[in-house]
DNA sequence: GCTCCGTTTCGACATTGTAGAAACGAACCT
DNA sequence: AGGTTCGTTTCTACAATGTCGAAACGGAGC
């Protein structure tokens, strides 16, 4: 058994989906402005990368060096296992998520 | 401006989603069992007081003493505020998830 | 060489997540 | 009454994640 079960963090999983949707553009400073663009609100760079890091000793994604464009680039994919990690994820919460209504408490927000 | 936009976390919010789901019987060792029981996972009883107690803390949350059936329980109810951070979570979410993919990298699990 | 820019690395600290033992109180028993 | 059990909550401690900004790097152009 090689798999991981850990639950993910909420800014882990966001960050794993900028990954993806960046898809072979997924390097720090373009993943920090996937997450920011989207759901508008500010991340700061060390945070993008820390969790980068952390997810990477979890083997959850890989990276390496690209030298195109001037500048020396590591780039990010999603492994196999972030992939797993993401969907185990969404499954749980789908599941917590059927049947709630918000509707009634939010109008008296 | 009463709005407090603090993300939640990931475990934040399925004890949020619990006290939903457990609509009047929302007590700390119900919400864990009910964890339990949709995300089949083992929660530790301090994790669900401590997280509600914070949750609390934001004003996300109320609680109350209620005398019936014997023990004393300590009630719990999601607040306007709260239901506004679950739903500000999800669309946040949502839109992260939009288009993504997971199925080509779970091939290869 | 030096400076500008985009990028990454690093170190520090705040907030959340996790665990389990201790404390409580009502009910039961003898 | 005293002691025991059971369900529940409180407390304390520590690990993992989230967050920030400044320092370090490297190539391009002056």
């Amino acid at each position: 058994m090689t798999q991981n079960d850990a639950p993910l963090g909420a800014f882990e999983e966001q960050v794993l989906l900028a990954v993806m949707r960046t898809r072979e553009n997924a390097y720090g400073m373009r993943v920090r402005q996937e997450i920011e663009a989207v759901t508008g609100r500010d991340v700061a760079i060390g945070a993008v990368y820390s969790t980068l890091d952390r997810l990477e000793a979890k083997a959850l994604v890989r990276s390496g060096r690209s030298s195109i464009d001037g500048s020396s680039r590591r780039m990010f994919e999603v492994a196999p296992a972030g992939a797993h990690a993401l969907a185990q994820t969404k499954l749980m919460r789908d599941r917590l998520w059927r049947g709630v209504d918000l509707k009634p408490l939010l109008a008296a927000y």
